[in-house]
DNA sequence: TAGGATTTGTGCGTATGTATT
DNA sequence: TAATACATACGCACAAATCCT
């Protein structure tokens, strides 16, 4: 039984604005990213209980597109969907954490091992504006704010190297930690104080890092890395244990 | 603050032993194993096309359980669906399993740096009947035994580092490569004979692996895995070529 | 202990996209 | 180019599981 018809199909929908959403991929990309976004910046704190109906609500579709994009988010660890409970926000504990990290050390020098890519002048200034929004960030501290420069500048320091398993490695890991690390400290007695002493130490890690791109020195890139990486898991542990 | 409980009340509920699909969880997990062992058995090999409605007859369920185990085989690569095409088992070409090739050796040696697991004598039981299996292999060259022993060889070493991130990581490169390394293979000229080459081969990496067991030496397991898995595909790609 | 409220899981009909004739 | 076949994407109604009173 065909339906009554069709107006042409979508290409005589409107073009609205920012993104019309043409196929249900780029919709479930959409869709995706946010939630992942919204994780990562504690708009969804680990133990929120997300309801697929508010959700289907909020982006405009119904559940079904919604449950797609959960089961993705539940395949890569940020969410556990509980039959007759809900779905619920990951939380991992201190011991989790350490060995996410001891991995993403290792990951972040192999990064300027496997198939590194020379960056050529683009890239260059990518690094340096990225050091110039840090600097403006020292003057002005955020959380947000500092949460979204340090994933820009991840994804910058990934595009370095051409071995794409690793990038979606090392990304799937990133995003996993950051959230706990943002809450974590969030929670602590010198959260303002230990906030800015991160930015801090972060710009001087850009400063490091984009001195080495200017050299092109690839392989200093991942111990710089390494130990910054190191670092800001062993500050968090000490002041967790004040 | 409410933390998710680690385990839910599910496990008051008595195991039965055929494992008669209890929870819809234990479903999506049968299925989803099922399937992923299928693809990796090249049952359904690379360019194939899955029907969900096939698969939903085959399992016994309907369309929609499917989906969502074929939304998180897609997630880790494996499948990829397309709106009113189908559901394709993915393929890659040299290069690109030539960079997982590259990455799985790095983390192969990982897995005895972090968090070693010093094996108790069930484990060293465990390797002792491995390498048994492995000798019978040899007297009767299987390219599908072949691959289920390889797979518990793998799941073995794995199991030998207590970083469960690197395991989970390892896993899915794992899968993600075995299967395209046996499409390969199958479509060479001399393949009987390189398959009994490369039983041969995994013969003696097993034998040396299962001494160094015995000695409790995890960090050359690391060098020999990391050698071998080198070497086979160096294999592969030099077969290919001639 | 029982039952209702709430939330995820399932089944199925329909819409939409793609390829082929 | 248009029509047709077929596969995935979607929306909705209902079943199953869990929680709380």
């Amino acid at each position: 039984m065909k339906q009554i018809a069709t107006e042409l199909p979508g290409s005589m929908e409107i073009e609205r604005g920012a993104a019309p959403d043409k196929g249900a991929r780029k919709r479930f990309d959409r869709i995706y990213e946010t939630l992942r976004m919204q994780i990562c910046m504690l708009d969804h704190p680990p133990g929120a209980r997300l309801r697929e109906e508010d959700l289907a609500e909020e982006f405009g579709v119904s559940r079904t597109p919604i449950r797609r994009v959960l089961v993705k988010l539940e395949a890569e660890g940020l969410l556990r969907s509980v039959h007759g409970v809900g779905t619920i926000v990951t939380d991992i504990d201190v011991d989790e954490l350490d060995q996410v990290y001891q991995l993403r050390i290792e990951l972040a020098e192999l990064v300027g091992k496997l198939a590194p890519i020379a960056p050529d002048e683009a890239k260059k200034a990518a690094f340096s504006a990225l050091l110039a929004r840090c600097e403006a960030l020292m003057a002005d501290p955020d959380p947000r704010k500092f949460t979204v420069i340090n994933m820009d500048f991840f994804h910058l320091l990934n595009s370095l190297t051409g071995n794409e398993p690793l990038r979606e490695i090392s990304e799937r890991l990133y995003y996993q930690t950051t959230r706990i690390w943002l809450k974590t400290a969030s929670r602590l007695e010198r959260y303002e104080k230990m906030l800015a002493e991160e930015i801090s130490i972060f710009h001087r890690e850009v400063a490091d890092i984009v001195a080495a791109v200017e050299l092109g020195d690839l392989g200093s890139i991942g111990h710089i890395r390494r130990s910054h990486i190191s670092m800001s898991f062993r500050r968090l542990r000490n002041e967790s244990l004040r």
